[in-house]
DNA sequence: CTTATATTTGAATATATGTTCATATGTTTA
DNA sequence: TAAACATATGAACATATATTCAAATATAAG
């Protein structure tokens, strides 16, 4: 039994099936903007690579520098700079310079908060 | 100026070049098992979709069904169809059944803690 | 100022993945 | 039991992406 439509409608889930259209309202109500969606879609799939999240993981007992970590995670150097770029870009690490050494660490707090919670949401199942 | 690899090494970071050898040992000490590790990057990778991220976000005000997801998230119902079997296989989200109608919701309050605490990340830069 | 070290960058490639379309399954109703 | 509804599933395709390789920066040392 769909609900009715109401009779002005341009919006797109007009032209869809809706069982509970004031759900789907209200939904929409609470969403956050679409671009923030975004970066928040990003954020957690810079954590959704092995090699990536072994990196974070990594970081957690302090900082390291590129090599070091290409060595931990077992893949080559370059492949590890390509990954800290985009975790840089993301602000999930940041960087200081000691001579040609790069020394890595986690941005913030948040970013071991969602590997603690993550990682309680498995232990639990 | 490299450390020195130890004698006996069938590491495999003995291969590679490696600045702080300490830093990597305790690392791979800390560091969860592999098969763990999967588990939890693909918890991530579940959320860094922006269609899976929206429909769990949809989630987070009460269940909703399948055509339901699909209005609000302004995809097929085929669509959201397979993105709730991911979510499902990873217990990010669980069903109850009503007549022909299944009805989706978040499968406990870590989900909602994880885009919590994503958010603060983001709105805090 | 030439060499070595540490890291970055760009292009190429192979793989992973999200959506679509057609079809199948399960449930209710006539 | 036939038809309608809600959802699931499988194959195909187009796009995204992680790694590799070669080359480029950047800093330190001789």
């Amino acid at each position: 039994m769909s609900i009715p439509l109401p009779d002005h409608c341009d919006e797109p889930f007009c032209e869809v099936r809706t069982i509970h259209l004031d759900r789907v309202i209200r939904a929409r109500q609470e969403a956050i903007a679409d671009p923030l969606l975004v970066r928040l879609a990003l954020t957690y799939k810079l954590l959704g690579d092995p090699t990536r999240l072994k990196i974070v993981m990594a970081l957690k007992s302090g900082e390291m520098c590129v090599c070091d970590l290409a060595a931990f995670a077992g893949v080559s150097e370059s492949a590890v700079s390509h990954q800290l770029r985009h975790l840089r870009e993301q602000a999930l690490v940041k960087h200081r310079r000691d001579g040609q050494t790069l020394y890595y660490s986690l941005d913030d707090e948040h970013v071991s908060d969602l590997i603690k919670i993550g990682l309680e949401h498995l232990l639990e199942k």
